[in-house]
DNA sequence: AATACGGGGGT
DNA sequence: ACCCCAGTATT
């Protein structure tokens, strides 16, 4: 028996439930793969319900605004995701009758589909003989076949897809590609992987030459900076002003309170008022600020103070974002907001109990 | 080929 | 702290 047969042997005994197994229609296993980018299973599952919930066709989903895509998507991360897949969805009931292309290149040439979710979407969903590479393929085969290839370089998906190409067979297609990828996420784990369970140890280079520690190769990757941020709160008539992210940029689309970096020689109550101003055209007094927030991005890190701050004068206008608004609080959780501000909103609507003193002693 | 792009979980 | 995660688009 091929090592293949003893790999999807073990996936059928061992593979986890996901909502998008029960039945991979194309949709379901789109939204699901696109969900899953950079994404554990685990974190994805609520967000994956609450989504084919909520747009349970494309062509629902092509109707909905993006905004009410972001909502669905706040907290998940890397937006672009969202913007891509309502952008694809739009494309696919306009000129695809509503259909996803069913091959490995059609699949491409959808917005947000790229090499991975393609081969994805055409093994799960269309019976495709094409390997999935992501990061568990990746692991599981630099082992399997001692491939010192570092897989941080694109180099590397390039030698396993061919690899793996011919070995790969439509009948078992689906499952095959889910196997590598179960067996990397369970078993072929990065640290301290668990070889005496492993259906693949007994072909596998790393395991027969005791190098499982040594590869996968991968390049390290360089510190990220670290940014001390301000924002404002700014409060005027009870309303407190929020702005919309340009697309297309970091958090595109996604709403923020004013604010940005500190500079050299600068408070952060100076921070906020310069930068509100120059986003928003006000002028505003700081009053005082009432959280910290620690948060890490892919490239860089910040610690995000936010301010309550005085409306003084002037008339906002977006000149840094794409729309501000003035909301009141309780509006604050119709709108889609990144991690970081995310908090700021729920220090703003949560009650100040510990903040209180008794009106009056016994 | 290198870089930008979120956020959570594990060690 | 650092690494990793069912990667893609852009440069």
């Amino acid at each position: 028996m091929g090592w293949d047969q003893h790999l999807l042997t073990w996936f059928n005994a061992h593979q986890r439930e996901m909502p998008w197994r029960s039945n991979p229609l194309p949709y379901w296993v789109w939204v699901s793969e696109i969900m899953l980018q950079q994404t554990q299973v685990a974190t994805v599952i609520p967000y994956f319900n609450r989504f084919i919930a909520q747009f349970p066709t494309v062509e629902i989903l092509a109707a909905a605004n993006q905004q009410t895509v972001l909502k669905a998507w706040e907290g998940l991360g890397y937006y672009s995701r969202a913007r891509n897949l309502h952008k694809a969805a739009q494309i696919v009931c306009n000129d695809h009758q509503g259909q996803l292309p069913d091959t490995y290149e059609g699949l491409q040439k959808i917005p947000g589909i790229g090499p991975y979710v393609g081969a994805a979407i055409a093994s799960i969903a269309f019976s495709q003989p094409v390997p999935v590479v992501d990061g568990n393929v990746l692991r599981v085969f630099s082992r399997f076949w001692g491939i010192e290839t570092d897989i941080t370089k694109p180099q590397a998906r390039v030698v396993i897809f061919s690899r793996l190409s011919p070995v790969i067979q439509a009948k078992t297609a689906s499952n095959f590609n889910q196997a590598i990828m179960e067996l990397g996420a369970l078993i072929c784990t990065p640290k301290s992987p668990n070889c005496t369970q492993c259906p693949l140890s007994f072909e596998c280079i790393a395991f027969q030459t005791n190098r499982t520690t040594e590869l996968p190769v991968k390049a390290k990757k360089a510190a990220t900076p670290h940014y001390d941020i301000a924002v404002a709160v700014i409060w005027k008539d009870g309303k407190i002003l929020i702005g919309k992210r340009k697309p297309d940029q970091l958090l595109g689309g996604m709403w923020e309170f004013p604010g940005g970096k500190q500079k050299p020689n600068e408070s952060l109550a100076q921070t906020a008022e310069r930068e509100a101003t120059e986003e928003t055209g006000l002028e505003i007094r700081v009053k005082d600020g009432f959280i910290t927030v620690n948060h890490a991005y892919t490239h860089f890190k910040i610690t995000l103070t936010a301010f309550n701050c005085e409306y003084f004068a002037g008339l906002a206008s977006n000149k840094t974002t794409d729309e501000v608004r003035w909301v009141d609080p309780e509006e604050l959780n119709d709108y889609p907001f990144p991690k970081a501000n995310k908090k700021v909103v729920e220090a703003i609507l949560a009650p100040k109990i510990l903040a209180q003193t008794p009106l009056f002693e016994v």
